[in-house]
DNA sequence: TAGATTGTTAATCGATTAACAATC
DNA sequence: TAGATTGTTAATCGATTAACAATC
């Protein structure tokens, strides 16, 4: 049994977030009803895709005039589990970690970081963004006692997997990985891994590639 | 004319960087040949797709021996332009732009921050990570005395389009972009965007259908 | 030599795009 | 009604995987 079977294309969830954020924004406009069109056009897409993402989230529309905005809303968060803020740890208080700490925009996006932990003596009991950063080691109980399973994991590259092996031991189920590609974890257990590295050899391969075929200097 | 024609597919450019430091990791290691199942297996991967991928960088292996470990570290971190750091300039000294200039890893990646931006009195003269937070401004003449042609972008999302206007005007040639996914800009400019949200998307859908498939309590 | 490994060519897989009937 | 829009089914495109001859 293989441990999270995919409930649809992954570029296709990736690209939720932003339909959900433009509905908002229509919403908020007072508008109730919306067609792939202009979803599409606002989005720089095609509409055929639009119509395909939306498919999966089982809401259907209605011809000529479109789709129900609250509906798509409602269904969408529903799909990716934000209907309800999920309660998070964030695991590492380096200049990264104190960034996604102070960041107030997860909320929107079902995540909310009750917590923050390091192993580092001098961080441990400093105020950051309104949260006291707390000694890793009582993390398993806190875990337990406030039924927390997502862990924002920004700790250095070298404690990287022995970090996630202390979090999946404490039952986090989910870990928001920001330390190491190569992360190891038991099938229960769900990791998306974050590497900026990868989107800069975009950027560096694709400008290279501008410099060169254009010229820099005109 | 299109503005970047791909040198190569996208999944493959982007899992370049764990070669490099994969490759990286075993020269300081003393070796100087690699197999492509070496790696395959050291990244959780197929050897074919390695031997696919290391192909686009145009470095041929030995039969029987693998590949030139020293060879294939130049030619990729040619083909991502990352045998000379290149400078950029840091838009935006909020959290998140903070912890980036903070980040002392993005030389080992072909980046090196040499200024940082922000309109916000307040900011501006303060000192962090070594780094005096600048008039934005001051960019443009900065810009073109330093040769600075690449901009990582961290301000709100409302102020992300006029802002990155003026980046173009400036002569920036490539954004790292983590303000706005609708960013727009002339084909000469390459941009490269990061949404946490559509990773956090990846990782509550996932979570959601491990959590109902499995069920949360044993 | 024998056998592991490369590199190329073909097959598969999955996502995007196109085509078009159904419908309000 | 006419025509815009949906939703499904087929075609295309691109990446991954497989097969296999070449080679050291």
């Amino acid at each position: 049994m293989p441990a999270c079977d995919p409930i649809g294309p992954a570029p296709t969830i990736r690209r939720l977030p932003r339909y959900l954020e433009l509905l908002q924004i229509e919403q908020a406009a007072g508008r109730d009803v919306i067609s792939t069109t202009t979803i599409a056009e606002m989005l720089s897409q095609t509409a055929i895709q639009v119509r395909k993402d939306l498919a999966i989230t089982g809401v259907t529309g209605r011809p000529r005039v479109g789709y129900d905005i609250q509906e798509l809303i409602a269904a969408i968060k529903g799909f990716l589990g934000w209907e309800n803020v999920s309660d998070a740890f964030l695991v590492g208080a380096g200049h990264l970690g104190l960034a996604l700490l102070g960041y107030e925009g997860f909320a929107e996006h079902g995540l909310q970081i009750v917590a923050a932990f390091d192993v580092d003596r001098r961080k441990i009991g400093a105020q950051h963004h309104k949260h006291g950063i707390r000694d890793l080691a009582t993390l398993p109980a806190l875990a337990r006692r406030m039924h927390v399973h997502i862990a924002v994991l920004t700790v250095p590259r070298p404690v990287a997997q022995q970090t996630a092996d202390m979090l999946v031991a404490a039952g986090i189920r989910a870990i928001w990985n920001f330390a190491d590609p190569r992360l190891q974890v038991p099938e229960h257990v769900v990791v998306e891994t974050v590497q900026l590295s990868a989107s800069l050899a975009m950027l560096s391969s694709r400008l290279q590639a501008s410099l060169n075929g254009k010229g820099l200097h005109p």
